[in-house]
DNA sequence: AATTATCAGTTGACTAGTCAAGTGATAGAG
DNA sequence: CTCTATCACTTGACTAGTCAACTGATAATT
């Protein structure tokens, strides 16, 4: 290995090339349902878990509290979801709309999604990546800063 | 495999919590030198290609004209690069204070990426990893959106 | 009961990016 | 020699996010 390069950040450059490139293929692809990546991704949690409030909404996201808190000022702008203010917190739930919108795009977004594993990967292969990728992400969760 | 998830569906999930994960640990990990994630990887790139001009740069990081104008604004005004306007294109190079600063953050950067691998996959296990996602990533640069 | 924590959420100032329309200089066509 | 393309870059309006300081309401302590 040369002075410049390691397996690990190797596989790294991939990993960022890839999972922007379909980051931005999925945005092209959710316009024809009026949704961004990123809005989808919210509107598929709360629809999972609704109702919830804002801080499990983020912690689900990995984002911060106030990154879910502007998000949800757009989603509600635009009529996606509520937000009740509750005992507490503010509880929130799709609205109709959203519903609707979701029951069409998350079929398709999941069938484009795993077009990208189908198309190269065997299912051997596509399980071996899973339980590598597995032993990263939950790794990168324990793992601390180097001190300085 | 349910109407939920596919495979796919659910190492993608894994790689966007992961890169995550690791965008945002590099950048508590970059603080020391002053510097982000984006803006670290920005002065790799034009270390390595120097001189170059925006639109080059700017498809070395898949990012676009206009990402790449703002990104390099601010670090000229931090001091970090110059451009010179030349025969008909902006040449971009990296002042004395961005070559002293990444011959000590390069290094670290690398040792620090390359941590998140070695410490949870043989290199083995690396190598399989390398070649399935440089598969998907090369896969993901000819694909294009299925039609409405 | 009055005071102080604590907790959920918001907000200001910022980075980083997108798209699409707009500059400004150079190069080629009439 | 002017006119028009073209090319590199910038900019306006926006999404998406960060951090840290700030509200506002409820809960706990003296």
């Amino acid at each position: 290995m040369s002075d410049y390069h390691t397996l690990g950040s190797l596989i790294w450059l991939r990993l960022v090339r890839f999972t922007n490139r379909s980051h931005h293929m999925t945005n092209e692809f959710l316009k024809r349902f009026g949704l961004t990546t990123a809005q989808f991704d919210v509107l598929v949690q709360i629809r999972t878990f609704q109702p919830l409030n804002q801080l499990e909404l983020a912690s689900k996201l990995t984002v911060t509290e106030g990154g879910i808190s502007r998000m949800l000022v757009r989603l509600e702008k635009d009529g996606y979801i509520e937000r009740k203010q509750g005992w507490k917190t503010k509880m929130i739930s799709l609205t109709p709309q959203a519903e609707a919108v979701l029951a069409e795009a998350f079929p398709a977004q999941l069938a484009f999604q795993t077009s990208f594993f189908d198309e190269t990967l065997t299912e051997e292969e596509q399980k071996t990546l899973y339980e590598l990728v597995t032993r990263l992400q939950k790794h990168s969760l324990n793992k601390s800063l180097p001190r300085e």
